[in-house]
DNA sequence: GCGACAG
DNA sequence: ATCTTGTCGC
């Protein structure tokens, strides 16, 4: 897929809060077309690492929703660039992802990032931040909180509170299976609040996770435990 | 100064 | 994220 912003990568951790503050503009949370509300193809996108060797393993799904399967995958492996530094996720596993993006040959109508959207303290976590890149609708479904407040949850599959940042909306806790740990679900790019829960919600399968971010969890697994087992030479870039 | 802190 | 088997609870 076309790259629609580009920015240097090899950067300071001052400097990617500097970059994240000056690209905030950016990010667009208003819908973009009414389609978008039962979308039929999207992408979701995941990185595992491996510390003894500084790799990074990256796996991309697409996803046809109406037929409830994966239409096509794809993994990347490349060493590692950037530690993990909260608010800075984005610098240490998009550039891991963008060789997957690059083979991605047809514009989904969403993508799913493994981390916040404008769920972030500067409002362009690792989600947001890939759907501005791409000039693409994407959406934040992080298994864990990075900032905001909310009400108690009820244990219903489903059951959603608003995330706040202090007066601010920015995102919902949302149950995506009974009596599990809640996901945070926020806008990533191109995509109102309101239709964010929608999204996350017509997307909710049997597990924790929806299907299409669940196998590319999957398969970053299992990649990391081929190239353990028969050695990087044959897989890193 | 202290605790929290996506993956 | 990753290290790791069984175990407790819905
Ligand atoms: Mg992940």
């Amino acid at each position: 897929m076309k790259i629609a912003w580009r920015h240097r990568w090899n950067v300071t951790p001052a400097e990617a809060r500097q970059l994240q503050a000056e690209a905030r503009h950016r990010v667009i949370v208003r819908d973009d077309s009414p389609v978008l509300t039962f979308p039929r193809r999207v992408v979701a996108l995941d990185v595992g690492y491996d510390r003894p060797t500084n790799l990074c393993f990256a796996s991309l799904v697409e996803w046809d929703v109406p037929a409830g399967r994966p239409l096509r995958t794809d993994t990347h492996v490349q060493p590692s660039t950037f530690p993990y530094v909260p608010g800075l996720l984005s610098f240490r596993e998009i550039p891991a992802l963008l060789p997957l993006l690059r083979r991605l040959r047809r514009r989904p109508d969403l993508i799913i990032g493994d981390g916040q959207g404008i769920a972030h303290p500067r409002r362009i976590g690792l989600s947001s931040h890939i759907g501005v890149m791409l000039d693409q609708p994407s959406l934040g479904w992080a298994k864990s909180r990075l900032i905001g407040t909310h009400d108690p949850l009820p244990p219903e599959r489903g059951a959603a509170v608003a995330l706040l940042d202090g007066d601010e909306q920015i995102g919902w806790v949302l149950r995506s299976r009974t009596a599990c740990r809640p996901t945070y679900i926020s806008p990533g790019h191109r995509v109102s609040l309101e239709r964010a829960l929608e999204l996350a919600r017509g997307l909710l399968g049997p597990y924790r996770l929806c299907d299409p971010a669940r196998l590319a969890h999957q398969l970053t697994r299992e990649l990391l435990q081929r190239v353990r087992a028969e050695g990087p030479a044959a897989y890193v870039r």
